[in-house]
DNA sequence: CGGGTGACTTTAC
DNA sequence: CGTAAAGCCACCC
């Protein structure tokens, strides 16, 4: 029966689907004060190069964890693509500002405060 | 298993 | 500048 296929599948082993959280916490947790970095540089750090999808996955369960500095991940373009998730569409550029990242339009200045997870 | 969804990225027009 | 499409992986139903 592929029923039975489908439960070894999805369950892989649950140790592994809270890893991938676990690596997601702890590299934005190190994103240091006034830096800034991509869903794509943290996809890549765990290993999902690929899915960066992931990463903002993984990053809604952060609502609400005032301890996880969320607001310093970004896309790829320096924008703000996940400030609609905040309690407020404005909160999160205010903190990065608070922070001394300097935002050119819409956009950060990656070039300026990008951060780079180390690759485990 | 299969279809839908998503805080992304890249390429193409 | 904009929209469209494909690729991507994990979760939910």
């Amino acid at each position: 029966m592929a029923s039975e296929n489908k439960k070894n599948l999805a369950k892989k082993t649950d140790s592994q689907k809270e890893d991938f959280f676990q690596k997601v916490f702890k590299i934005v947790a190190e994103i240091p004060y006034g830096k800034i970095t991509t869903y794509g540089e943290i996809a890549q750090a765990i290993g999902l190069k690929s899915s960066a999808r992931m990463v903002g996955w993984a990053l809604n369960s952060t609502i609400g964890d005032s301890s996880l500095p969320c607001h310093r991940v970004i896309n790829r373009n320096g924008e703000l693509t996940g400030k609609r998730h905040f309690r407020t569409p404005t909160l999160m550029r205010e903190m990065l500002e608070n922070e001394g990242i300097e935002f050119i339009g819409e956009a950060v200045n990656l070039k300026k405060h990008l951060w780079k997870p180390p690759i485990d």
